[in-house]
DNA sequence: CGTTCTTCGTATAACGTTCTACATTTTTTT
DNA sequence: AAAAAAATGTAGAACGTTATACGAAGAACG
């Protein structure tokens, strides 16, 4: 009595092009091009492969394919999963996707170079066919020589000089302005801007777009000589306690710009701790107009970079990208403000 | 002259393993040992390729790999990027993996039971070494089945009987206890359940957990008659819609638990809007102990599932389940109870 | 001083696709 | 009716690894 031996008889055998080709009776190659779609496919070819790929459920090998050709796969690569705006960004990319045979891969940075490096190396041994890098760290160059491997879009970096990439941005600089301009409009003109640590963030990063817009703005306003920029730590608790000396200064100002959400609604927060009223006391404008700020609780004005315009255009842009274009394209979103309780505005 | 012809000169070639062969002057089935750690490998010839491997900066390509054996990546699957104890987790899961030479790619489901399927598809056509799901809608033998195929481990999904795969949660029946009991101790007696809409989430849901739970102590303090649960829709406007109407009632309860940190913000910023003072009118515990339930705005009492103890049990669950365990783990972590304003305690 | 073990290194067949050449058949043109 | 062109299908060589099977060279043994 001869035993068959199999010795993982649970992984059932998968089905392959090849199992696809017998069953249709055809042969491998046919079966690749009506995957692909390709030249060359009567309709009576094609009706008996499709139908053979429905009846066994057969789906291709993403390793297999990625060894010769498209994986039809794109990451994204995010810096760390907590900034609130991050799931639009991610919504727009599905969004963009849906309708096409492309998915997505998310990797999270998690704000470490070296991590944020290695993942984008992992998704190019992946195979993936694009990469969109959401506020990378990484100096442009570093960028430029992954760029020459994979098509990359980067979103939140500013450098329209890029030759090798793409960019895809909300306009920063002017953001900045429209929160400025909204505080002088309210009869405010003891300005100041939280922003980010100073050693965090290069030159192209959105937080220094923000500071030179508010710097700009404040100098068409005839304030360019009281424009100060503080800088807050990014972690805990040292965040927390810079927020707090800021509030006790006793200069402090009437009205602030923080470079985002996560820093304004800390501050709203130890405001109403030490029992400074917004904006009564203090006016506040954040950036990015999170679910957060809309909360009735904190009502905080911000200013809107619709991450989900963001990653729609960065989708598209990739998809261009990998369709062939080669001369890059650097596209500015414009953001607004959203008005609410933290900014009270006279008009 | 003869001119070399490079179809796409940007595209510098890759370093292979066939290059690395070459480079340290041995087989390619040389490399491919030392890389694999296997046995038969002097230290003389490691010594020569691990110097080639530096110099070529060498990476193996993650797709060949996934044709043959382990591609070192393992895919953990969101339903939704937007609740806030799934950044936790991503951080507990990368922790763990950190130290090992494994990467973890995420997918986002956006809570749609199809793109979830074909989320898992992809991760399994990717050749991912193991699975990690997170809150899947999935029915169990859906599951079963793809666990038929790849290592997986649940997470937020009570299952015990599970068989094919493992699963890891927070003990989300005693979690919903210990936020009633402290309700109880507070002088609550008129307590009412917010959860979510009756349709969403199967039997093995934590969600259904909780609401066991929150049935159990009402029963123990003798108040089975009346434990009362509201199903709040999940999407908007429907969603804020519902809380106004039950922040409205003439029999409003005294105090609520609400299944999460999600609704009960928006409960609260609903109270806050219409003149409810919590918690002297109304008192509130929610659960997963949010960032934003932290804020000493919001300051709601909330019930702590670490969500990074979660990634990281369910991370060295799935890797021991990968290194052959076949038999199925259930692992059940203690929630406890961060207490804030939205819960005047007596003690 | 043959044998038999070890130890070390290599040759090569997979793995599941894509895609270039080609072979065959059908259609169109002259 | 012959020649040319177009349409359809197939064979088979990549792609970059892993892992099995095996050969060669020393070491240990009787």
């Amino acid at each position: 009595m001869p035993i068959k031996e199999k010795s993982k008889p649970a992984k059932r055998d998968r089905v392959t092009i090849r199992t696809v080709a017998a069953h249709a009776g055809v042969s491998v190659a046919a079966v690749s091009k009506v995957m692909r779609n390709a030249y060359g496919v009567s309709e009576n070819l094609r009706a008996k492969v499709t139908g053979s790929i429905e009846e066994l459920g057969y789906r291709p090998s993403r390793t297999a394919r990625g060894l010769r050709g498209r994986t039809f796969t794109i990451g994204l690569l995010l810096v760390d999963i907590r900034n609130p705006f991050l799931p639009e960004v991610i919504d727009g990319v599905n969004g963009v996707l849906a309708p096409s045979h492309y998915q997505a891969m998310i990797g999270v940075g998690e704000g470490r170079m070296q991590l944020e490096a290695s993942l984008i190396e992992s998704m190019i041994d992946y195979k993936m066919d694009g990469l969109i890098l959401v506020a990378p760290r990484l100096p442009t160059e570093i960028i430029a020589e992954f760029a020459a491997q994979v098509p990359i879009v980067a979103v939140g970096y500013h450098d329209p000089k890029a030759k090798t990439f793409d960019t895809v941005n909300t306009d920063d600089q002017r953001g900045a302005e429209i929160a400025v301009e909204a505080l002088l409009k309210c009869g405010y003109r003891d300005i100041e801007m939280l922003s980010l640590g100073a050693r965090e963030g290069h030159k192209v990063s959105v937080v220094r777009q923000r500071e030179i817009g508010y710097r700009r703005a404040m100098l068409c306003a005839g304030l360019s000589s009281s424009a100060p920029i503080s800088h807050i730590p990014v972690h805990s608790p040292k965040r927390e306690e810079a927020m707090r000396v800021f509030l006790a200064r006793s200069d402090r100002p009437r009205a602030v710009f923080c470079w985002s959400d996560l820093d304004a609604i800390t501050l709203l927060s130890a405001a109403a701790d030490m029992g400074v009223r917004v904006p009564e006391d203090l006016a506040v404008v954040g950036y990015d107009n999170s679910t957060t700020a809309a909360l009735s609780l904190v009502n905080l004005a911000s200013i809107d970079q619709s991450g989900r315009e963001l990653g729609e255009a960065a989708t598209r842009t990739l998809l261009s990208r990998i369709e062939g274009r080669s001369d890059p394209e650097h596209l500015l979103l414009m953001p607004s403000l959203v008005n609410r309780k933290s900014l009270i505005r006279s008009g």
